[in-house]
DNA sequence: GGAGGGATTGGCCGAACGGCCAATAGCCAC
DNA sequence: GTGGCTATTGGCCGTTCGGCCAATCCCTCC
């Protein structure tokens, strides 16, 4: 019997998975949460197999539950749910130690397949995902520090205060924005901003 | 008997739909689509007495969706559904002929209430989609000339440029980014188009 | 028919931006 | 340990930006 936890805060997509899981003879779901903090307590309840955790949730995001989790639970088996195709998403959640990354999208075999995957310890990606990373590879890797400076620019800071926020020099502060700008094939910071939300580098 | 044809792309989503409203003895779900021209083809199939329409769609999205079935079927009742608060969506709904607009994230009773005062012809909207567009209304109202603008703000052009694509001296062009700015509370273009993305008036 | 708001244009100016070239120091991986 | 990548800094320069002030035309609402 695979015991799950359904993490997500549409209400109608929880009914819709519980159904979905409820057809299959060895699926449990055993408790479902709306937000991140309520995950935390329902999994120390009933210590679930599996947690189906949604990336985008109120307060604290998909991402920062998934730490906490496994801060607490190191074995707990996270299959992460999303709706859109971050890449940075991906890699965050991969290394905070979810053991799958799947679409929302995806047709219920595959969804199942996954959640079984995950419940024997097998990682599981789904295809759209696996596609998005492998195109954010073939682009220039954005650094840690340059993501920094794209969250600055888009507070509209001019290069100067980029400086002084970060104790560098107006000039290294440049250096980031021009390399931001070579990566994201942008014209300017505006454009630069646009890319970062397009890509999911940055969240509305 | 209230007939339903469902619109939205997570198939899970749809399967909870379809069980919530599977629940209700009057309620019928004649059929479901996962995109714009789907959903044109099954309405001339069943014509269906309420249509729930998802916002955010692949090719055409829910607005434009939206606006082809009342375009062939002026007496189709819609009510959309959204994952999003953007006010501009549901004005653009609302002006499009939209009935309802609710949050995917509305508990059941209130999605059924919807869709049954959609059935009568009147209008539904959830509380969190009220809220937002009473706060849109407080901060000023960006006019069409501006959005147009901010897509091109967007894409990293100049003003000189902006000018020459809308056909109108750079001077002028300058007036509607700096008209942005004010409005948006943006200190420069990069954070205009950050707010824009935030407000949902661009979508990644 | 008048009021209000959006769209349009003008000039002027200091500050900020983005491009180009080059160099040093620190860290990880092979 | 050596190569590759990132972070850091410097100078120089033409272009662009955003702020401030003011004016006209057109459409819609009352």
């Amino acid at each position: 019997m695979i015991r799950i936890l359904l993490v997500d805060d549409h209400p109608t997509l929880r009914t819709g998975l519980a159904n979905v899981l409820g057809c299959e003879r060895d699926f449990a779901v055993v408790a479902e949460a709306d937000d991140g903090s309520t995950a935390l307590s329902l999994c120390r309840q009933h210590l679930p197999d599996v947690i189906l955790l949604d990336v985008s949730l109120p307060g604290m995001d998909g991402i920062e539950t998934l730490e906490k989790l496994r801060a607490e639970f190191s074995q707990a088996r996270v299959l992460m749910l999303t709706s859109s195709e971050a890449a940075e998403d991906v890699r965050h959640a991969f290394r905070a130690g979810a053991l799958g990354y799947i679409s929302k999208e995806v047709r219920r075999p595959e969804l199942i397949a996954a959640i079984r995957a995950v419940a024997r310890g097998e990682k599981a990606i789904s295809e759209s995902i696996a596609r998005a990373l492998a195109d954010a590879d073939e682009e220039s890797t954005i650094s840690r520090r340059e993501i920094e400076v794209l969250g600055l620019l888009r507070q509209g800071f001019t290069n100067g205060e980029i400086g002084r926020l970060l104790g560098i020099t107006e000039r290294t502060a440049k250096a980031h924005v021009a390399a931001l700008l070579l990566k994201l094939n942008a014209a300017d910071r505006a454009e630069a901003v646009a890319r970062g939300f397009e890509r999911g580098l940055l969240k509305p």
